[in-house]
DNA sequence: AAAGATTGAAGGTTCAATCTTA
DNA sequence: TAAGATTGAACCTTCAATCTTT
């Protein structure tokens, strides 16, 4: 009810300084390096990571923690851009996903470079010693 | 170059998991208590917190670290909405934003729900004790 | 030319409505 | 009916091009 401490507002605004300066400053490498967006590259990872190129619309929506509508409009962009390819089982229900050849250039091209910006922008800022309640307290963030 | 390891990896995805969610949750609440978006609420609060009720859209974009064409295309939705009007300053150049009646009911309405929900998804989950490492790495992050 | 601002296009996200099959 | 998926509308963000005034 009351307004926010300075404390908090101090918490508050850093998070969310943080929050988009990480997310923009990834995204920005992958794009620049790979032409791949951030859903892109989520979509494409999970493809591999999980279904070895091949994954059911419904598992990859889940996995991902996306809505149903969400997924398709962005599998629709990917599949005019030649990333993934969908194909139908049992008429129109249960679509599998599948990678292409492109897209698996894509993502191979991708994940050095996420690697690398993950470390420059996330990883390098935490100090070792604090890692694990680091890491504890986002885990509750995120519960 | 190499890839991730399982430490950077935990890291980076309950990174992106807190971030997200954290995000989601506080401007659902606010959405759904008084109809504004999270970009209409950082907009009314500035306009109220930094100038009173009116700030020409160049302060106000530096404020928020916007470029103008975003907050152009904000402003443009929030006028058509009532929140705010514009008005010209010689000639078409230096906007002045200034907040309408209409926007100052809904933030007054709107920030009490904003602390409650920034204290119950962000601040209840940082312990006490690491508040001020968990804001200095947060801070390292943005910088 | 430089600064402040606008615009249109393309991509991304959410919501509600819809469609198809089991 | 329920589950899987699609679609259209509205909103948000970025980029490049443009416009006006100084």
């Amino acid at each position: 009810m009351t307004a926010l401490t300075p404390d908090e507002l101090r918490l508050w605004h850093a998070w969310k300084r943080a929050s988009d300066a990480v997310r923009a400053r990834v995204g920005e490498e992958i794009t620049a390096e790979t032409g791949l967006s951030d859903p892109d590259f989520g979509v494409l990872s999970r493809l591999e990571d999980l279904g070895h190129g091949r994954l059911r619309q419904n598992e990859l929506a889940a996995s991902m923690g996306w809505h149903r509508s969400r997924l398709s409009h962005q599998l629709t962009r990917m599949e005019e851009r030649g990333l993934i390819d969908r194909e139908d089982v049992q008429r129109g229900v249960q679509v599998s996903v599948v990678i292409t050849e492109a897209g698996r250039t894509a993502i191979a091209t991708a994940r050095p470079v996420h690697a690398t910006a993950v470390r420059r922008h996330l990883a390098a800022h935490v100090p070792a010693d604090q890692l694990p309640q680091f890491i504890a307290a986002l885990e509750s963030l995120a519960g």
